[in-house]
DNA sequence: GTGGTCTAGACCACC
DNA sequence: GTGGTCTAGACCACG
């Protein structure tokens, strides 16, 4: 099935890091179209959360277009993402986990890590709206 | 000096976006310690904030002890952050920029990139948790 | 400002039948772009309703592109929506009426007026389908 | 026969919108008392929703007493209910579609005719309530 | 004061 | 069993 995961720290709220991780599985082919989710019920007890901030979730991902659900079935996903080719994804994937291991290596902690990918993805992000 | 910038879409609270800009900006050497942090009326105004958020921020800072606030002068940071190493910081971030740019040769969308940031930090994480 | 009704009765959601109502002002020209809607919490107050209920409705106006929620200044109307020109309006709407009065003078029910209404609802419905 | 419909994007439940449809064809007219309504599993097949749902219908339309299951038979409407007479229901039901289609010439969406519809019935209730 | 998030728990509609 | 609606009430972010 699917597993999701909840980071009390980020300051995201928790429904939103639902929200994105479907998107993100839906991108990078991990989940497909028609692929049923796990029941509102199931995510709540297995994270820990009220089931109505998984509902938001799920409610949310029908507003983007991104799932479907179908009282007394559960919740599908509809594959309305363009996903990241697998060849690409393959070697893209490969080559930014090798960095990771490599600036693990270099002695950095997980902090400096996560601001050095930030810094960079806050200055690409400036370049596109520019 | 240094710039903020605060995204509306991300779910982060803005206050929690300019602490985390001036933590970064220190791990990463970008801010020395001693700096000067732009006003709360300056980052208010550039911003189009409230003023209120732009405190609640340099108050946190303060609280997590990266700056101090000197009644009529400004908000100063404090070095109390642990910086990557230059030669590290250097080789690093280059690899990583590279990374970006043959991502988007790729043809990935931004919003692709990101999906694939996010999954393997998460990974990483869970592997340190684990 | 606008008033706001919740019809127990007809089974349709009450945080649906607001959404209703605002985009109906908005079709037939009683609200206009950028007007504030009452708070949530004077919606609350005034319907006896819950406060998360109204919240929803707001939310789900945001999801229609109907309105803005802004933090700490209230919601507010965006015209992204087709007003029936005000010369036909009023001509239709005094037709309609003039048609509800003769119903109600003929010894209708108020509930056989709505069957009719539903019933050639439902054909011209229909027709469009078809 | 009598045909049933079900809009699934109201909001109203699907049970009550047949329920509806009986009580209007009984209203108008279209149903006479001892008339067969179609066998549960057809209308179930029909418009593809679950038997359980139909079965539900027709027992809210038993306990208000609009019509009665006879084991191994069907269902069968009892006239309970006054209907619109004849002659004025021809000549309201031919003014009232003569309205809809002026309102069609006039360049009115659908959206806008129902929004005009709502408002007034919303305006006649709240008379009768006053 | 505004809207937003989350919890806890009840009840309903549908399969 | 599924998802959906609503309530009551706490706490947070923003102006």
């Amino acid at each position: 099935m699917f597993a999701f995961r909840v980071l009390d720290r980020s300051g995201v709220p928790a429904y939103l890091q639902l929200v994105d991780q479907v998107r993100r599985g839906l991108l990078l082919g991990h989940l497909q179209e028609g692929d049923q989710l796990p029941t509102v019920r199931a995510v709540a007890a297995g994270l820990v959360i009220n089931p109505n901030t998984v509902a938001k979730a799920y409610r949310e991902l029908e507003h983007a277009g991104l799932a479907v659900a179908r009282a007394g079935q559960g919740t599908f996903t509809t594959g309305k993402v363009e996903q990241v080719p697998a060849a690409a994804y393959a070697r893209l994937s490969s080559r930014l986990r090798q960095w990771f291991s490599d600036a693990q290596e270099a002695g950095l902690a997980p902090e400096q890590v996560r601001a050095m990918i930030d810094a960079i993805m806050d200055d690409e992000q400036r370049r596109e709206t520019a």
